[in-house]
This record gives structure tokens, sequence and C-alpha cells, in this order.
DNA sequence: GTGATGACCCAAAACGTGGTGGGGGATGGG
DNA sequence: CCCATCCCCCACCACGTTTTGGGTCATCAC
């Protein structure tokens, strides 16, 4: 393995001077630098990766935290694609800034994150929808390492992207109001996901700012997974009266209520209308296709991305917290009603 | 940052003394080694990762080198899944043994793979899905450098894991036979892809083998898309005498060709039965769900992992090359047949 | 009492790079 | 012809760790 030693001694100059070529660093003559190139190429040299980062004090990696739910066999509920469009989007944007990207475990405790930190094999982390809980946060950002979490951090001053949870159940209360619905139901996710809370907080907010009433039954629990979804869903099925239009607060839930639905012999959207939230790869082919908010999962990685390298480069970023908008795709399940 | 110097300073003992304890290695009192661990964690010290890697010659990193198409947008085709599924399945694996995982891009020259090879960023690389070719293969060995293919090397002597193309194949084609069809076409994929021309030569074994005949509009060319898959179904519906059978070697494909299909009035599967490859995640949810070999793409994953790990720490692999086997997934693509 | 034997521990030399201070050679002006 | 100036280039240290070749002390057998 040639070293920049054995450039050196090829070019007929001295270590330094082949740093400073390959460097970029002033004060070489020209003559003297193709002579280095020419060597290095002859050689087929490249740095030393570890001793590079020990002299600089950076490793040029990132690491990236994903939940340790990634690591558990495949399931019912693959979250993969999640990460994977994510990670897509940071991956680009890095490969591009010459840096890499590692994957890391996640232990989930303090200690862990710190020694991370400690051991300085990445120069940032980009946490991935970890829900750590403010007080987990506010330690993290004690430490004064640069850490980007996309998702909602719960607290100011940590920065952070997310999709706009908020806004965008807004927009699909205001989107059934507009195809002239006014029984609107929710199915809500886990609770103590801080999205899940988003997500309904926008949607109550919306359906009071519309006037609309919201009886008790209409606001249905859920856990994210398709199988609370269908149970959500028989129970608004009992209710009278009837809604016209339920929000499940993430595809898989509203793949179970559409199959709800349909197991009481109703049609969707003609009797019931469904609105999702994800736009997750199998939307488009259930049946009927899934009307939905689409998450701009990559630009959540590439936005995250860019904030972590200017935290990295600059020692801070220049905005702490970006809240990307939602799409709506619009396609099968809700149809336009005439109020009786 | 706690350097091994102040723990050293701080245990009263010497650097070398604190490394030992740290490594494990015998010739320190049983008492000094409690002294320095009360030490390391009084500071909270963990070891520098470059010095490490630098000194020991090893990254304790591996690097996974995805194809570029992964960088691309959101397509229609999103190949993302396939790889989440092979990374998860060595990034398990990895952990469990203390490694990081480290993605790579794909640059796809020769000198490319060479610079990661000789910054010794990573201790090995798995290549997931390139078709490299042969020559690339060739020459990529002879740097000596650990490796595995996830996919068909194409190659003897270079180790890689392979879903079983070939046997799968076979199985369908007995599958469809036992069912009761004799009239069985193929869509097939890119022919430069190992896996497609794999797959088709044991879809030809074994209906050489049954002693059925094949036509030769029976033979579809394709591309892997969905919308591939359309068109050669279109064409197999205009032979005669139509085919009652159609495997399509991968599950996008099987999706159009169901499409087309429905499209021209015909019912899947009373009317015509298709099989499809992958099991992708929408696989279930199309109508009808599909019939379709599954790719063991955790375990593949896994695998490779295990071996690199195996060629990583003792130089070489017991095994050259590994076949996973696929699995039937029985949905409603496929109908008994009772030949007339 | 003395030499041999272990058990522990230390100092110093790597690993391959980046940066810094200073030295040497060429060039041009006096 | 000499000196000042400016480029270049070199030797050397530092980065934080592992490893090697001893060195010191107690113990033990003779």
């Amino acid at each position: 393995m040639a070293t920049i030693y054995d450039v050196a001694k090829r070019a007929g100059v001295s270590r330094s001077t082949v740093s400073r070529v390959l460097n970029n660093q002033p004060g070489v003559h020209p003559e003297t630098r193709e002579r280095v190139l020419a060597a290095v190429r002859e050689l087929n040299y490249h740095p030393n990766f570890a001793a590079r980062a020990l002299k600089r004090q950076r490793a040029d990696a990132v690491g990236v935290i994903i939940p340790s739910s990634f690591r558990e066999p495949r399931s019912d509920e693959p979250r993969g694609y999640y990460f994977t469009e994510i990670i897509r989007g940071a991956y680009n944007y890095f490969t591009e800034h010459r840096m890499a990207v590692t994957l890391l475990d996640d232990e989930g405790t303090f200690e862990f994150y710190q020694s991370i930190f400690e051991r300085r094999q990445v120069d940032g982390i980009l946490f991935i929808d970890l829900e750590l809980g403010s007080d987990m946060t506010r330690r993290l950002k004690s430490l004064g390492f640069p850490f980007v979490i996309i998702g909602n951090a719960g607290e100011p001053d940590v920065v952070c992207v997310d999709v706009d949870n908020y806004g965008s159940s807004q927009r699909v209360v205001q989107y059934l109001y507009s195809q002239g619905h006014r029984r609107i139901a929710i199915i809500n996710g886990p609770e103590r996901r801080l999205a899940s809370r988003d997500r309904r907080a926008g949607f109550l907010a919306a359906i009071e700012h519309l006037g609309l009433e919201l009886p008790e039954e209409y606001d249905q629990p859920g856990d994210f997974s398709e199988r609370s979804g269908q149970k959500a869903m028989r129970r608004l099925l009992q209710t009278v009266p009837r809604p016209t239009a339920v929000y499940a607060v993430n595809d898989r839930m509203a793949i179970g209520a559409i199959r709800a639905a349909r197991d009481a012999g109703l049609n969707v959207p003609d009797e019931i209308s469904v609105v999702g939230f994800d736009d997750i790869p199998v939307a488009p082919y259930i049946n009927p296709p899934l009307t939905t908010m689409r998450q701009p999962l990559y630009e959540l990685g590439a936005e995250a991305a860019r904030l972590l390298h200017e935290i990295i480069t600059s020692g801070a970023a220049s905005v702490s917290r970006v809240v990307l908008p939602a799409t709506l795709i619009e396609r099968n399940t809700v149809a336009a009603r005439i109020e009786p």
C-alpha cells in the first residue's frame, strides 16, 4: 500500500510538498506539482483515511441513527421504506459533499449516544424519527456535538426538520370540507408520538375553525397499524349519524379502515370517504387507490443533511427548525358529497 | 475530550497499561485494572476511532455499495425496498459484531473501487446487485481486498451469495404444471442481467424436462418495468393458442401483465394465471393478491455479511458461493386448470 | 545468600498524515 | 559582485492509539 512517503520519493520531493499538492495549498511550483500528481497516479496513491482523520480531527463522515425497530425482521408494517427515502435524501447530499454516511446502532441510552460523539467516528449525527423525548434531547444538546433530528424534537433550540403535520392535517379537513363533507372523523396514531399529536391538533383546529361538530365517537384511537385502523373503522361505522369521511393519520390505518368498510358492505368512496397520510408505496395499488398526504421524505433527509453540514462546518445552523409541507395526492378514496 | 493519557495519569499508570486493560489483555494486576476502569468511567473516556484504526490497520467498518439507481429520485419502480431488506440483514450481523456499516457511493469505475480499498476507510465491501461484469470482478479480485457480491458474480472463485434463480424458476414451472397448466409463457427481464438469464434458463430447463412445448411467442422480452410487463402480456394474449399461465420474472412485470389481462377483459386467475418473482411489499395488496416467489433478501444480506466477516478475520471464506432458495407464496393469481 | 523465574508495569517507537518554522536557491536590483 | 527578496521545499512535531522490548520487584529453589 503506497504511502505519502512513497509518493514523495518517487516525485523527488518531501512529504510535506506532497501534502500541499494534495490539499491544494499554494507555494508549490506548477512543474513540481505536476510531478507529484504524476507520482500519485503511477503509484495509485490514496491518502489513508484514518491518518487523515486523526490529524485533521474530523472524520468526513456522518452517522445516521435509525430506530431499533428497523432491525426487526420483516413485519406487516415495513417502515423500512420510510428510512430508505430519508436516508437517500441525506446520502445524496453528503455524497455530493464528499462525506461518508455510516449507519449507527441505536441502543437508546444517553451514554451510548455520548460514546459515539466521544470516539469521534463521525462529525455529526442524524437522528431519524426517534422520539427521543425532550429530556434526552436537552442532554444531547448540552454535549455540544453537531446533530439534527428528523421529526419533532419537542424542544426549542434543537435543530430539527419535520413534515408539517399540523398544517397538513388542517388541509385534509379543508379539502374534505370543500368536497361537501361535514361529518368528519379521525383515526389517531399512538399518543406518545409527537407526529400523532401534531396531526390530531391540526385536525381539531380545522374542525373548530370551520365550525363543525366533533362527537366524541368521531375521535378514535389507533396505533398506526393496519389492524387498529380496521378496528377503529368498525367502531365508527356503528355511530349515528355515521361520518361521511374519515381521516386516518397514516396510510396503514387507512388501508385497514377501507377493509373494514368493505367488510361491512360499504362502498368507498361513494358511501364513505377515506384520507390517509404518508403515501406509502402501496397506496396507489390498493383498491380503490388511496387519497393521501404525501410526506416529503426525500426532501426531509436532504434538508436535514444540509443543516447538519452547516452545523459541522460553521458551528451553527442558520435556522433551528424547518417544516416541510406535505402534498395532497388525490386518488379515488374521496368522493364529493352533496350534504342532505 | 479525554485521551488515554488523561486516563493513565488519573489512574497513576502508563498509557500502555490502560491500553492493556481496555483490550482485555493479560498481565495487569486486578487491582490496577479496577483503578484504570474507574478512571475511564470518571473521565467518560472512549478510545479515539481514527487513532485506533490507524494503529491497528483496520477500521472495524465495512462498506456497502448500492447501485447508483438508488440515488435517483422517487421513481415508479422503487428498488429501495430491495436494498433496505438486504442492508438490514447485513447491518444486524455487523452491529452484532461491533462493526460499523457505511454506505458507499457507486461511481462504477475500477479506479474508484480501488480507491476505496486503498484509503482503508473500511475493512471490506459488500456489492449489492451491481452486475459488475466478470472483467471488473476479476480485476477487483486481483486486488486481494475482502469483498462479497450479492447476486451472481458470473465468475468462479469470487465469493458471492445469490438467490437460487435457476432452481426457483424450475419450481414455478413445476407448480404451474401441478396445477394443470400445460401452455406456460414467460416474460423475461433485461438480458444483460444475470438474474434474468438465470431465471430464464431455469424456466427453459423445466419446460423441456416436463416435455412441454414452448412456441417462440411464449418467450417474451421485458425489462423489469411494469409497463414492459403490460406490453408483453398484450402480445401474449394475441397468440393462438393463448397460454393458460404466465411467469413474469419479477413482480413489477407481473403487475403490468395482470393489468393488461384485465384491460383485455380477462379474469385473473380464472382465464389466465400469473406468477411473479420477488414478493415486493405491494404484492399482497394488488387485485387479486399476487402469487410469487419470495426472495430471501434479509437472509441474503445476513449471509453475505457472515462471509465477508469471515474473509476479513480469517483471510478467506469457507465457501465461495452460497445460493439461497426462494419460497413460493401462494396467493390468488394462479387457478387450477383442467386441461381440455 | 544468590541466581532464576514470573508478574507487572513503563518508555518509546510506530501507524500515515497535516502543519509550522526555518533554510536554501534563484532572481533581480544596486 | 553582493545582498535582499521571494519562492519553494525540507525537517520535525503532533494527532491518540497499540505494541514491543525491556526493566523492576518479589518470590522461590538451591
